[in-house]
DNA sequence: TATTTACAAACCAACGGTCGGTTTTTATAA
DNA sequence: TTATAAAAACCGACCGTTGGTTTGTAAATA
């Protein structure tokens, strides 16, 4: 089971390579040729393991939705004593306001300027699926402990959140100048469209 | 005056010619090749004109904010009846029911993909300003004639009509299935986050 | 008449992607 | 175990397209 081990490793330092360019250099910036240098790996071998370049954009929004998806899970246990905090954990990785090394955005945004492409479509749609239904387990969640009101729609509301979440991830890719962005706390926003739903 | 008219002219036909190709082949697939094609100009004219070929978007996307900015001012006069009647119309307009042909969306995509771009970044700045300084200046005049309750705050409300806005943009880019799709009427959530704030 | 503007088209570098070939690993059977 | 066929991992020269440049020319303007 060498050979196993060695598609393993190697798909590993392409995924982490290219998430350290996008870093440094955004999507479009980065080359064929930056990976082919940084990872060591000939073209050959890079098209060996992956159709075209923007496949492996797709890649690196799977993993980080399997991430997410723990996280957030982890995030909605936590739910059953508040639901602001999970919100504010959520909006903070969203924001990037620690964690800067999360390409998140920078890959969403890319995709979303080519979901003519099928394999993109495919990939944004199961975003979105997976973005509504972890929503809709939080609130589902919040409830049976009690901290969101009963009479809150699980559908509308995810629906909402995850129109905000979306709205969040753009904005914070517009370069804004102090004075110009006029941003709210986002917490605060979810808390006031739950509480006040009759 | 000859040369200023000719200059116009050309513009003009520049800019119809790349936004008919957007709406049939998209922001990423339409090369120059195909506008020197369809408008008969060489490639020579068009870059005499434009700096870069991503400048052409920014281009597009000035001039539809212009016509939003009259479209929404409209739409303003006619919410000291109702504010759900222009919220229903921008609504429709960014969810592209009936006119098809508008551009935004993809184009907005497009560069939210490259905001690295100075040029981009500034025309993003631009959108973004002018959204929120509309929606603003409507919940205001909203208020002013009574059908927006005086207690709703302009500045955090216009925010978060914004977010929804950019977020509805987004997925309304993500190809969804009849079976996927979760979405709500937005006129009604907006109505909801404006009446329930106390 | 001099200069700037509008346009043309040959040209260029860089990019994503392909292809034929080599080496290494795995599977098969004597 | 060993011989061998097959497949996978990998390489790098090569290719077509693409956005963009440059050089040149004709028309308009000053």
């Amino acid at each position: 089971m060498k050979q196993e081990e060695r598609r393993q490793q190697t798909t590993r330092l392409l995924l982490d390579t290219v998430k350290e360019l996008i870093r440094e250099k955004g999507c479009h910036a980065m080359t064929m040729k930056d990976i082919m240098d940084r990872s060591g790996l000939s073209k050959g071998a890079i098209f060996h393991y992956v159709k075209s370049k923007d496949e492996i954009f797709v890649w690196v929004l799977q993993e980080r939705l399997e991430e997410t998806n723990t996280q957030f899970m982890n995030e909605v246990e936590l739910g059953r004593r508040s639901f602001e905090e999970p919100m504010r954990k959520i909006a903070e990785s969203i924001l990037q306001y620690e964690n800067a090394q999360d390409v998140t955005n920078k890959v969403l945004l890319y995709l979303l300027g080519k979901e003519d492409q099928p394999v993109i479509a495919e990939a944004l749609q199961q975003y979105y699926e997976r973005s509504m239904e972890l929503s809709r387990q939080w609130i589902v969640t919040g409830q049976r402990y009690g901290v969101i009101p009963a009479s809150v729609d699980p559908d509308k509301t995810a629906d909402m959140f995850v129109l905000l979440t979306l709205g969040l991830r753009v904005r914070s890719s517009i370069p804004l100048t102090a004075a110009s962005f006029k941003g709210h706390d986002f917490t605060s926003m979810i808390s006031d469209m739950l509480q006040s739903r009759k």
